[in-house]
DNA sequence: CAAGTATATGAGTATATGCTCATATAACAA
DNA sequence: TTGTTATATGAGCATATACTCATATACTTG
């Protein structure tokens, strides 16, 4: 069994891309109210309470990095989750997180 | 069933943070060399031909986010691996990579 | 104690990017 | 055509952060 080899530098910038899309608590407001289902841009800026300039350029970013979808019915354009794995990466992250903190908080028990 | 309710702001920015965090191709790269079992300050310097300031400050990110653990021995810092879920979250978001690029390339093909 | 080695950090610079305001484009309606 | 609505984008500003150089700290050895 070979040690596994480490990824090109090439590779690596596009994880660490991936992971600065993300890194956005205003994106991932945006993922978020889409896990619920295909939305319209008016009611991603409703939801958010973002301005919509700002959230064009979010969905732009996001749609730009293949994790959503972007369909025109007449006037809206509609975003959807086009990654299947940004739920279980939310809910990795989430999950050590929810740890994380568990962890400390007990350091201030007994 | 009701919906899941949204996780409030400061939950998504201790997220954002975390994939922040992630979003460095250098921090990738040391996070990558640890994959491999504790490794010395110098150690990581040399494999990924960074400068040791950097390096330090990298490790320093790392730690403060609680994805690295430090250990002192002697004149040397071992950093290792703290947190469970980096391997399968970049595992994860590699595997989506991967797919999109095998699906951009099918375009130039037929 | 002084000297040497491994790591950390202060200061400064350069770059990236998130935000806003104003305006442009696109699709539809009258 | 003109007007209206939904979305996108250009320009400019403000902030965050990655990097380097120099220096400080911590530990060990003689």
């Amino acid at each position: 069994m070979a040690k596994k080899a480490p990824l090109p530098d090439s590779a690596l910038e596009l994880v660490a891309r991936r992971f600065a899309v993300l890194a956005e608590p205003m994106r991932l407001r945006l993922i978020q109210a889409l896990f619920d289902g295909e939305k319209p841009v008016n009611a991603l800026v409703e939801i958010t309470r973002g301005t919509q300039a700002n959230i064009s350029r979010h969905l732009q970013t996001l749609t730009h990095a293949h994790l959503l979808s972007r369909r025109k019915e007449g006037l809206q354009v509609f975003y959807a989750i086009a990654d299947p794995t940004l739920m279980p990466l939310c809910e990795l992250v989430c999950g050590s997180l929810e740890k994380q903190l568990t962890k400390q908080a007990g350091v201030m028990k007994r």
